[in-house]
RNA sequence: GCCCUGGUGGUGGAAUUGGUAGACACGCAGGACUUAAAAUCCUGUGCUCUCAGGAGCGUGCGGGUUCAAGUCCCGCCCGGGGCACCA
């Protein structure tokens, strides 16, 4: 199966088109028809409607009759699952697109190291956020890991508080703020604007309006990543006042850049006294400080802390903080000047892609220009055929240069944006329910019988991502039916990362001289440059990889240049000497040396953008592919990440041939008989059957390996090997050891394939001990080991051990307080004096 | 800063329910076979001391509970990952 194949994303588009075609209703908790919404809109307008979106206006049944169909069109589009909607994007003007995060860093792009800039741009996004709560509460029945869960609840961020609206002194535009702490409205001494925000032009008084068009200019030029970074307290007032609505009190109003445009409404209502940011800019700018609550009863609480009494807050003196909350929300419900409300973090997904590898949008545009979903005979819409993959260079996708694709017979034309990775992603399980179904995403019988995914193994790295996309899919499609269960994987496995080392040469953010100027990393540190970015390259260039020493060495620059055409006139320069155009120029005091331009090497994940990605089909080569599969399960827990370290390998190796010549002698001779086992060997054999067995329960595939390790030392010590042992074990093994043990399994005479004989049970009988070695202890500490019948008891036992010869010794001159037996475990003698 | 993880020999790791710490492997040392090498096999290998029998110490650090703690409790330190001015 695959997600770029026709037959596939004919399904993906389908689904995409059921989202548009769907809204969410709050009152109903699920998607439902937009031909139901529009249906409503005629008949009684939107008055009532309880929908996720972001159409604010109300209207009549009238109003909307009265509508253009552009008006209707648009209003629609605030409420469907996808929806078009405008957000900033990375952009590259030199190479004429748009970049993802991580191809970004330092304003910069990585690959070509030419400048990127926030940009605004309208594409289409999917309306997740109308799940957040869903997605956040659902979590609780799932059988994943802590870490996942808390990543995703913290990512969706439902906050709950107040929403409150703010009047504005000579003006008859308010400020809608969001705030988890609505009882300490009484300290709220002045308010703070996301300097993007839309209100701030409009209010800033003319004294004001230099010093806030400077600063507006000062915050623009930052990109979001070094605003963040930085954390500075800037800020200015822009003039104007606001009233706050429980004192009455004039209050300022500033903008800042601590404030986020994206989060809640973009405004805040500043309460120094409980909240350190505002307590920052409120020293700052020596704005007015009031304390409300009285923390005294409370010494280790924070500022967020929702405990303590209200003080200086007229009716709420004397309340505790809780019901403080919710009496502020009542009270301003009261006044009609806000309302309780949920905030969140998670924004609606960029689901545009100005590239050409990607499912296309299932839409089209009529003369108007209004957009539609196509019907679903008219899918899969292909990707057309074209050589030219580069995007246009304004921004669209390489799609838009093809006339044929972009132009319909109808005179309508076609989106162009292309769909991201996630969107294949996001459903294919369901698909490998019933992967050859041409008249459905997957026949309703096979998902009734499949349900949803048992086990799910994936990185964590997917945390935030794919998974919840994914379940997002999946409640969507559950909502409308398709679908019975509301949860796409029931039990989640984060395998760790196998890691590799990663290696990056320096690159000066300014140009020397024009060119592209690559430093030493020894050089860098040695003269503490820090206007140097890193800049990651494929390990294959490097000499000495994997050591302290890596470097490039000319050959390797070659190579590097070869590979990354822009930087063929760059400087290179390391401590002997600098190369540039082919050229080698030796340092004083370094002549007939060589370029060795030291790399920067960490450990970090092992991934195609950091180049530094082993290939496994070369291991497979060396060693075979049942010792690599054997190895990496081997390595450790399946949870826990390491780094790719080859040398290890040959144990396992070396296990195989090992197990091989259970059966085989070096020159190919049959070794095995027919003989009948005696008891120790039922014994290797059960035991080592119960520890897979159940080692395979709890996903401990490394101690199951090692239980086979130690079956195969074991049987070797023996005199000679039988069948009757030896061919449950190759069952046993050939989960972990899938070709070695097939040819084993017909080499002892099977005819049918070893992956479908059933999996051994172990018989307790064999294991049955006579015998237990029993550890002494005398004061917690061991002192013998000494064997003692199985079915001693444990009067027996305390009766004999006190007469043996080795601990006789340990007890002279010394009073027995109390003898400890764990039958089958071990004996504790606690003695004083 | 917040959240989640983890910390055990020279190395990767094992110890599932509080009950023999270091299974299994790598590495290292020694030996067998071999003209030699590879491969294979055997022995040893936590640290320190040692009269060679053993003794002491030992699971990041400091306390505690217990006959008994890698495991439970309290307080710290360090590494890895995620989120990060979220009002």
């Amino acid at each position: 199966m695959n997600t770029s194949d026709p037959s596939y994303y004919k399904w993906t588009q389908y689904i995409v088109v059921l989202l548009y075609n769907h809204y969410y209703d709050l009152e109903e908790e699920k998607a439902v028809s937009i031909v139901k919404l529009v249906e409503t809109f005629a008949e009684e307008g939107n008055r009532n409607v309880k929908a996720f979106c972001t159409q604010e206006e109300i209207f009549t049944a009238e109003q909307w009759a009265s509508f253009t169909t552009q008006e209707k069109h648009d209003i629609v589009m605030n409420y469907r699952l996808v929806y078009k909607g405008s957000g900033a994007v990375n952009w590259c003007e030199e190479e004429g697109t748009v970049l993802s995060n991580d191809q970004v860093k330092d304003g910069m792009s990585l690959r070509t190291g030419a400048a990127v800039v926030q940009r605004p741009m309208v594409q289409w996004y999917l309306r997740i956020t109308a799940y957040a709560d869903r997605l956040t509460n659902d979590l609780e029945d799932l059988d994943w890991s802590k870490a996942i869960k808390t990543s995703q609840k913290t990512w969706i961020g439902r906050s709950e508080g107040a929403t409150v609206y703010f009047n504005i002194e000579n003006s008859d535009k308010n400020i809608e703020v969001f705030t988890t702490r609505p009882d300490t409205i009484f300290g709220a001494t002045y308010m703070v604007l996301a300097p993007e925000h839309e209100l701030v032009e409009l209010l800033t008084t003319k004294e004001q309006k230099d010093e806030v068009d400077q600063y507006v200019a000062y915050v623009k030029a930052k990109s979001e990543i070094d605003r963040m970074a930085e954390k500075k307290i800037t800020g200015v007032a822009i003039g104007a006042y606001a009233i706050n609505p429980f004192t009455n009190s004039r209050i300022p109003i500033w903008i800042g850049e601590y404030v986020l445009k994206d989060y809640g409404s973009g405004a805040i209502m500043a309460v120094p006294s409980d909240d350190e940011r505002d307590m920052a800019f409120a020293e700052k700018f020596n704005l007015p400080i009031i304390k409300v609550v009285d923390k005294t009863d409370f010494p280790s609480a924070g500022p967020h802390d929702k405990v303590g009494k209200m003080i200086n807050s007229d009716f709420l003196n004397g309340m505790e903080v809780i019901d403080a909350i919710s009496l502020v929300c009542k009270k301003v419900e009261e006044m009609k000047i806000g309302k309780a409300s949920v905030n969140y973090k998670l924004r609606d997904s960029n689901f545009s892609r100005q590239r050409y590898w990607g499912e296309p949008f299932p839409i089209a545009y009529d003369k108007e220009g209004l957009s539609y979903t196509l019907d679903i005979d008219a899918l899969p819409l292909e990707l057309p055929q074209t050589d030219d993959f580069e995007p246009k260079g304004d921004g669209r996708s390489p799609l838009s240069k093809i006339d044929s694709f972009v132009n319909m017979p109808n005179g309508h034309t076609r989106e162009t944006d292309t769909m991201p990775g996630v969107a294949g992603s996001s459903w294919y399980y369901l698909r490998y329910m019933d992967p050859n179904n041409k008249d459905r995403f997957a026949g309703k019988d096979h998902i009734n019988y499949w349900q949803n995914v048992d086990l799910y193994v994936g990185g964590a790295e997917h945390a935030v991502a794919h998974l919840l996309y994914a379940r997002f899919w999946h409640k969507f499609l559950h909502d409308i039916n398709l679908v019975p269960t509301k949860e796409p994987f029931k039990k989640l496995i984060n395998q760790g990362m196998i890691q590799g080392g990663i290696e990056a040469i320096y690159k000066l953010k300014e140009k020397t001289n024009g060119f592209h100027h690559f430093l030493c990393a020894g050089l860098v540190k040695a003269k503490g440059i820090t206007d140097a970015t890193a800049i990651p390259l494929d390990i294959k260039f490097v000499e000495a990889y994997g050591s302290i020493g890596s470097h490039l060495n000319m050959e390797g620059i070659n190579k590097f240049i070869a590979w990354r055409p822009t930087y063929a006139d760059a400087i290179f320069e390391c401590s002997k000497g600098i190369y540039q155009n082919g050229k080698f120029t030796s340092a004083k005091g370094q002549e007939n040396s060589e370029s060795e331009l030291v790399t920067h090497s960490e450990i970090g994940k092992m991934s195609k953008s950091k180049y530094n990605v082993i290939n496994p089909d070369e291991v497979v080569a060396e060693h075979g592919a049942d010792a690599f599969r054997m190895f990496e399960m081997f390595l450790g827990p399946i949870e826990q990440s390491k780094p790719w370290d080859p040398n290890s390998i040959g144990g396992v190796s070396k296990f195989i041939r090992r197990f091989w010549s259970l059966f085989f002698d070096q020159d190919g001779k049959q070794v095995f008989t027919e003989e009948a086992a005696t008891d120790e060997e039922f014994k290797i054999l059960h035991g080592t059957i119960k520890k897979v067995t159940e080692d395979i329960e709890r996903f401990s595939f490394n101690t199951c390996v090692s239980a086979f390790m130690e079956a195969v030392n074991h049987l070797k010590k023996l005199p000679s090997s039988k069948k009757v042992i030896l061919e449950p074990l190759v069952v046993t093994i050939a989960p972990f050891a899938p070709f070695v043990s097939e040819e084993l399994w017909k080499a002892l005479g099977n005819t049918g394939s070893v992956h479908h004989a059933s999996f051994p049970a172990y018989d307790e009988s064999y294991l049955v001990e006579n015998s237990i070695s029993y550890p002494i202890s005398i004061n917690g500490k061991k002192r013998a080991l000494q064997d003692f019948p199985a079915d001693a008891t444990k009067e027996d036992l305390e009766k004999q051990v006190v007469g043996l010869d080795s601990i006789q010794k340990y007890l002279e001159g010394k009073n027995i307080k109390k003898i400890i037996v764990v039958p089958k475990r071990m004996i504790n003698i606690v003695v004083a004096g």
